[in-house]
DNA sequence: TCGATGTAAGTAAACACTCACTTATTATAA
DNA sequence: TTATAATAAGTGAGTGTTTACTTACATCGA
């Protein structure tokens, strides 16, 4: 071998941080250059093209998310835990970890479609956690996906609010609540 | 005076199209040029800039949503329709008005954050409608914002599953469904 | 020394926007 | 009823700049 990596994560942190602020189109590699401290040359070391990239870091991400919920839902032991910690572990990670959930978002809702729809985990997990609690007889029937985009929408809109809009209320007492209101959603 | 102006509707319309289905950042003026049918000149004969064009038809469209709900609303008697109508008001805008709801949403949530911010009126409406219901004391006692994003979050939620992910319900029945989710979260 | 990492100075294409000009419409005055 | 003048609408070939990406070369570690 030769000599080990040391800008790509340079020009991986920069991108991320300014993935997130301006998005990806909005963001250039000159940009994320200067950012790194590197010269553009060396983005094209590691990446293909800005798209590969954005791409690359989206996944890289996502997984991240995806771990750390299921290290949330781990020690779970009926429904309402699992419920319980979904809502807990979206709220944790979008408080710890700032800038690789905005990105997530941002990137899934508007500029990778194609890419994220069919790897949207959590979604799915948040799926599972209902049909089981339908199969227990604790949640009403309703269908799943229906129910799924309710409480997705309920805890990242919230997570939005939070951020930009300033919710006068206690971080903790702010997951108690959609926790609750979550529950009073699909409870029989 | 001089020639009336012809064009000025089919660049709207085109840009319109464009930025919802791209994003503004990404569609460029010759795309909309192209799809007017009209020459790039004539863009900037009716507005100052791409920006311009973007913010003008942002609030433009952002109004005509605006009457949208307040019509819905007009004939409510008390607070459980005015909620009611709220929801019915946003899933109906959303089918009948795809475009125009599809780049607002787009435009509020990445591309136009400062015009977009304080100009949220159907948020304000729905905290108002929540406000009046806790004054009854209809609705359980909790932060106005909170309640709001919630609720919010649920139905722009559902109408982005709805386009994209294929819910295999009745529109009717996701309406009604939707409804009285929302009415659980926020009552006694 | 060999192959991978990093760089500076490119390049062609794409970009938002301009400008000198033509065309269509209408108000007005002969 | 015309002819003319005034003017806004519309055009398309530019403009300079910015863009993502390339390339020739230097450097470093194994």
């Amino acid at each position: 071998m030769a000599r080990p990596l040391t800008k790509k994560t340079d020009v991986i942190d920069a991108a991320l941080a300014l993935f997130m602020r301006k998005g990806i189109k909005a963001t250039t590699t000159r940009d994320i250059a200067l950012r790194a401290g590197i010269s553009e040359g060396t983005i094209y070391r590691h990446f293909q093209s800005k798209e590969d990239l954005a791409e690359s870091i989206f996944e890289e991400n996502l997984d991240y998310f995806w771990k750390y919920l299921k290290g949330y839902l781990k020690n779970t032991k009926n429904t309402e835990e699992m419920l319980q910690a979904f809502v807990a572990g979206f709220f944790e990670f979008s408080r710890r970890e700032q800038r690789s959930y905005g990105f997530i978002i941002a990137a899934h809702q508007t500029e990778l479609k194609k890419h994220s729809r069919e790897k949207m985990k959590p979604k799915e997990m948040l799926t599972k956690i209902l049909r089981l609690g339908q199969k227990e007889g604790i949640f009403r029937k309703m269908d799943l996906k229906l129910a799924g985009a309710m409480v997705m929408g309920t805890i990242m809109q919230t997570i939005f609010y939070l951020k930009n809009g300033r919710i006068a209320v206690n971080y903790d007492e702010v997951i108690e609540e959609v926790t609750q209101t979550c529950f009073r959603m699909v409870k029989k």
